[in-house]
DNA sequence: CATATATGTAGACAATGTCAACATAACTGC
DNA sequence: GCAGTTATGTTGACATTGTCTACATATATG
């Protein structure tokens, strides 16, 4: 028995992460109304039920795939950081820019990551994903408030700012309420630095 | 007949708006996954297909329920905008506050409003309501650009940073990712103003 | 007042999340 | 090696849901 064989075989081998791909699948294919467990084992080539033997309920299987997401965000976040020069400001705009790319690449995953439908009881996993974005953002912060190039206030702060500037763009693209073609990379790109810039600086004149 | 007794009468006599008022009870009783259409209906005290005769499908009923947030959020944003003294900055602080404010006070319609299942296919009333929170902000910022206030850009340009930062920390909040206690409404103000004023003001030294 | 239209009901259907009972594979200690 | 335990899948059931069709009754309109 070829142990990556995965074709009547009565034990999968993998089938945790096999259903997490099929969800993925189904996720990007279809829509996230579309998700139904059974749509996940059907695709996954199992029995219904097979999957309560991998995840509590849909919600947890939900969950794992929300996680990744953040997995996912927290390196194009620390990529783009990574290849930008010494400045602080450009890293920034830099990781504002990968975090709304990064939404509208993964739109329905990134709806699912703050759905809230998450409601962390103690799913330990899915908040240290979440918080390593965030930590990921807090580097390129203090960095700045040390180097002097912004305010001197406790980062947590400016964090914030950059974080929710950066999440409520991308969420208002994700809900296609931007006037912006987001398919049009040049415009969005545009448009994402447009608003970083502002932020930094301030819309003060 | 009294045209507003709702008890034993074959035909209700306003069933969509009892429904539409059925609905935001199941809301904000229960959560958004609770709401069923056959539900709504046993709240409302009708059979489970009665729905049918005043929306097209679930996804309808849903689609006025998010018309109705953009509308308070509208009424929200022109009231505190109203009680501001004539400074723009001050404005668009208050108009924060409230943006940020009535999205706790309606996590679940908030997250209708901007959930993108609703696909806007034809439904006028939506699209006009949400472009009505829109113009509130965006009356703010072309009041600053004329007095002086603020740049001398696109009012567009400035508006899409106001409204992205408040949206962003509005869902992170509803998504319970800040570190702040949402019911303690002093410390909340005290957060939705610093990020406000960073944003205004600019975050570089 | 007769009839067309609007509004509500009853019953059906397929799909879903989840559970319990059962089957089989994989691992364990001897 | 093998018996027994555990892990992993399957089958079948149940209540609930969205939605459709057929039917019933109220309201409006000529």
């Amino acid at each position: 028995m070829v142990p990556n064989e995965t074709h009547g075989r009565y034990h999968h081998g993998d089938l945790r992460n096999a259903l997490i791909e099929a969800a993925t699948t189904v996720l990007v294919e279809k829509s996230a109304a579309a998700l139904s467990l059974r749509e996940v084992a059907r695709v996954a080539g199992v029995s219904h039920a097979a999957p309560y033997r991998h995840f509590r309920d849909k919600a947890a299987l939900l969950r794992v795939l929300a996680q990744g997401g953040f997995e996912r965000l927290t390196a194009a976040i620390n990529t783009a950081a990574e290849n930008s020069p010494h400045n602080p400001e450009q890293k920034l705009i830099e990781a504002g820019v990968a975090y709304v790319r990064n939404a509208l690449q993964h739109p329905e995953i990134t709806r699912l990551m703050f759905a809230a439908t998450i409601e962390p009881p103690q799913d330990r996993a899915y908040l240290v994903a979440s918080a390593a974005s965030y930590e990921a953002l807090l580097d390129i912060i203090r960095e700045g408030i040390e180097q002097g190039s912004f305010r001197q206030q406790p980062p947590q702060q400016l964090v914030l700012v950059a974080w929710a500037s950066m999440h409520g763009l991308a969420m208002l693209a994700v809900a296609s309420l931007l006037e912006v073609d987001v398919d049009d990379e040049q415009a969005l790109d545009t448009l994402i630095r447009s608003v970083a810039r502002n932020v930094i600086y301030g819309i003060v004149k």
